[in-house]
DNA sequence: ACCTGAACACCGTTCAAGT
DNA sequence: ACCTGAACACCGTTCAAGT
């Protein structure tokens, strides 16, 4: 199997006649451009081939299939996310600063959350990511092995958060009629959520904010990944997941 | 908008003649063994009414959409979840015990991470695991608030490590082509990932152990949403997510 | 009211035929 | 080699017509 990340060379036309000589690039291009303007649904190979003025059959000369595709189009979108560095601000802050970023653009096009969790991610944007956040957990002590599962953890968690917020957008209604049904639960039969029901949807920022600092405050005190397992339940080790 | 778990009446036939009369309950039922057997493609309306012996349009008296049929065979689904309360253990290897439950049930049917992922959860199995959730945190003195906020992360994290898994099960390869690129990546150019490029693929259920714990000992930890916000970083508050 | 076949507007992918 | 139209095997959903 090629590395699909690798461009694929294409013999250029003579002269390079037409605006968009369709290019394995110019096919991502549009793409994501039509996964941000219409969302999910706006990025099929069809309707990809129809803003290029061809033919779907045409692009499996430059792409295997759509989940290449898919995969290609979730590693440009990451382009977008700042992985700069920043002498001001600690390991932490600049930690949280990367998340966020990677969170903002996750959240701006609509599907790309959904793409980034159902493609793995291994592009050189999303490895650039990575990168970044293994220094920075590096900086802050944070040994190897734990660092390497952290990374998995945030990202993750971004992601999901990601993902959630734009199925919730796709309701009509203001938190859509989730937030109905759980306020109509019945206080006897759901009593702790009846109590809570304010809470469990209050969200926004803040909410992130305190997510990523739940993860980090846990990544720097929960015992890490040794040999030996952690704390499993003892009753329970290694049943098959 | 109805209450999509309310169980909707129909006329039943009068000697009851066939096996399965074409219920919401039996169209629920076949829709979840499609799922189980054949993962989200084998699920269609489609593929559900001919299982049935009928016309997919015949389904639109007992379902709306699709994303209707998906959110009860979802919560259907979560009802395999283990929610019994214990004697023997503490508040947090009962929660630990309680998340594993609902991570392998997300895991052995494939497609149902998927599903939990997009679809969110309302129904009175999902809402049964939210309740049990508050309790034993409450259990465990966390303060209302914090638990309220504390149910999503856990809840997340468990379907986004379900969801991951089932899709890297789909690639034949053990690990899939991710685990050959990020053995293939450059040392000079990803220094940090190839240094942890062992750590980085290892897993299995030690890691979601490891998660779990870091959530639990976060959440114990994390200063609580309050009314103030708790630690955003300062020059970048409440920026549009 | 339930149920149905047919139709509508889409999909991803393949393939023989063009250049 | 790139590109194409047409075809294949699917989708979810609607709708007029049945009972």
């Amino acid at each position: 199997m090629r590395d699909p990340f690798a461009p694929r060379e294409v013999k250029s036309r003579r002269g390079g006649p037409a605006k968009e000589p369709l290019s394995r690039d110019a096919i991502v291009k549009v793409a994501l451009t039509l996964l941000t303007r219409d969302g999910p649904q706006g990025m099929s190979l069809r309707r990809v081939a129809a803003a290029l003025k061809t033919g779907a059959a045409s692009l499996y000369a430059y792409v295997d299939s759509l989940e290449e595709l898919e995969a290609l189009v979730c590693d440009r979108g990451l382009a977008a996310v700042k992985t700069t560095r920043s002498a001001k601000l600690d390991w932490r802050a600049q930690l949280v600063e990367l998340l966020s970023s990677y969170l903002r653009v996750l959240v701006r096009t609509p599907g790309l959350a959904q793409l980034a969790m159902r493609t793995i991610a291994v592009g050189p944007n999303a490895l650039g990511i990575v990168e970044r956040v293994l220094e920075l957990l590096d900086e802050g002590g944070v040994e190897r092995g734990t660092a390497a599962w952290a990374v998995d953890l945030l990202t993750l968690y971004v992601a999901a958060i990601a993902a959630e917020q734009s199925v919730r957008k796709k309701q009509s209604d203001p938190l859509g009629p989730a937030a109905r049904l759980i306020n109509a639960v019945a206080a006897d039969q759901y009593p702790m959520i009846f109590a809570a029901r304010e809470e469990l949807m209050s969200g926004g920022f803040r909410r992130v904010a305190w997510g990523l600092d739940v993860l980090i405050e846990g990544i720097l005190r929960a015992p890490p990944p040794g040999p030996r397992a952690a704390r499993a339940p003892a009753n329970k080790r290694h049943k098959h997941i």
